[in-house]
DNA sequence: TTAGGGTTAG
């Protein structure tokens, strides 16, 4: 059920505030809201006098959707002399989408003169689109035009170091730690510390960022989030745990979904059911309990348990499940042996009238490998492109490949993998070689062993997997090959890998 | 009146 949308009798500039501060959080919510936004807009170019400062907040209304993009670029041209602020507001609305940056561009290059919040809002821009090193030549330009000497502030440098992160350049991390340490840019403030230590982190140095960390004159939820996080990353786990018992014990932080998430993200990796129903009882205590966010991680955590009650308690609580909810319900009865189960889920799922996505077709397609439904598996792989107007992806053609493989038809395999437009990976390989074990095609299983050796060469778990396939099909030479090698390199028992586990599976 | 850090499912 919709809100509907309030009606406005606006004759005033101050009424037009009053009507704008109503149906901004509206329009943010639900496109639903934006005709009106529009009359709003109309009723507001029919006001005898008008000023800078409301056509601004009707940028900003206008901008908060993208529909009713097209009508607040129109606004901007239609004001007569527009400010910075007219300006960024439509860059940031412009470069929330990958596909508008080039306009959020063109649109900051054409502006008369550029502020903090034009410089801050474009490096974020480029850095959170994959193009960090865009981002830190945008940054590097501001300190380099006498024009924008003043711009730099929290906001800008706490951009610039998040791009620093995102291309992982320590080097470039390490300079703009230097330079507002300096110029004690952001001494103050949790967002340019969080930044930081974020950087260090995820560029592998942990403990340089836990030196960060410590030093922190202020900290949020999020600092103690993704400082915790990072240890996860790092496989440091029980580091990780003990510095979320400090967050909750002694530090008194209160966690959010994010946090909740994360642990239990690492509760699932690891497999501890014990550890993760305790975090689980915690939410509950707290008001976290029904957020979609954290209960899809409830939901990972215990399918990656085997506890598969336990996540039909969870979903069925659920007051909305989302996209990544049912997708976790999907993934996890695939992964559990229950394809039928992860089928079932699927239809009810597209009764809900969510659209799915690419990760969504992974678990559909997983199901249909794993129950050996071959032409229904195909009959997806074809509504992925055709129905969803999703791009296939190399875990689709693995998945596929793991369907005609199992079932022994090698020749419709290679065709595919001979035809598909993109790379395959190494889980294509893995389940190539997982059939290759079951039906002993073993000149297949040399050429998917070697594509999977020349993708991971330097991975323990590569050789001992090599050496696995080659035994089950015959090749006795390679095998003492591949174990000349191990011996050379002192590789003796690794834990499986992901993929290794994934051929595996295929073929035992 | 406009901007920044952590982000669950394969």
């Amino acid at each position: 059920m919709k809100t509907k949308s309030p009606t406005f009798s606006v004759t005033t500039a101050s009424q037009l505030h009053d009507a704008i501060d109503r149906l901004l959080p509206l329009l943010r919510a639900d496109a639903y809201h934006v005709p009106a936004a529009r009359a709003l807009a109309a009723a507001a170019a029919s006001l005898p006098s008008s000023n800078l400062l409301l056509s601004n907040r009707l940028l900003h209304l206008l901008s908060s959707q993208s529909a009713s993009l097209p009508d607040a670029l129109s606004l901007l041209s239609s004001i007569p002399n527009p400010d910075r602020c007219s300006y960024n507001t439509l860059i940031a609305a412009l470069s929330r989408s990958q596909r508008h940056l080039p306009s959020a561009r063109a649109l900051f290059d054409r502006m008369p003169q550029r502020d903090h919040f034009s410089w801050s809002t474009i490096v974020s821009a480029y850095s959170r689109h994959g193009q960090p090193l865009d981002a830190l030549a945008l940054y590097r330009r501001m300190h380099e035009d006498p024009e924008n000497a003043g711009a730099d502030n929290e906001f800008t440098a706490s951009s610039a170091l998040a791009s620093a992160t995102a291309a992982r350049c320590a080097r470039a991390g390490r300079e703009l730690h230097c330079h507002v340490a300096r110029k004690g840019i952001g001494a103050d403030d949790a967002v340019m510390w969080s930044a930081l230590a974020d950087m260090y982190a995820k560029c592998g140095r942990v403990d340089d960022a836990r030196k960060v960390f410590d030093g922190m004159p202020v900290r949020d939820v999020v600092s103690w989030t993704a400082m915790v996080e990072r240890y996860f990353d790092a496989g440091r786990v029980e580091e990780g745990f003990m510095l979320f018992l400090h967050m909750l014990g002694p530090a008194g932080v209160r966690p959010n979904e994010f946090t909740y998430a994360g642990v239990l993200r690492a509760c699932a990796e690891l497999a501890v059911e014990s550890l993760g129903r305790q975090v689980h009882g915690r939410m509950l205590k707290s008001s976290i309990g029904d957020s979609c966010f954290a209960e899809s991680a409830l939901l990972h955590m215990y399918s990656k348990c085997g506890d598969m009650g336990s996540v039909e308690c969870v979903f069925e609580q659920m007051t909305k499940p989302d996209l990544v909810s049912w997708t976790a319900m999907i993934c996890g009865y695939a992964q559990n042996g229950q394809p039928e189960e992860a089928l079932h889920y699927f239809d009810m799922f597209l009764r809900s009238g969510i659209r799915p996505d690419h990760v969504t077709f992974v678990g559909v397609l997983s199901a249909c490998a794993h129950a050996g439904l071959v032409e229904k598996g195909l009959e997806v792989f074809h509504l992925i492109k055709d129905e969803y107007g999703i791009q296939h992806t190399a875990d689709h053609y693995a998945c596929v490949i793991d369907l005609l493989s199992r079932s022994g038809q090698f020749e419709r395999a290679e065709e595919m993998i001979n035809k598909m437009p993109v790379k395959p990976n190494k889980f294509l390989w893995a389940s190539l070689l997982g059939g290759c074990r079951i039906h002993k095609n073993v000149c297949l299983a040399r050429r998917a062993a070697e594509a999977l050796f020349e993708i991971e060469p330097e991975n323990p778990a590569t050789y001992v997997t090599l050496a696995n396939i080659y035994t089950s099909v015959g090749l006795f030479d390679e095998v003492e090959g591949v174990r000349g090698i191990m011996e050379s390199k002192g590789i003796r028992k690794v834990p499986a890998s992901s993929w290794e586990k994934s051929a595996c599976v295929s073929g035992c």
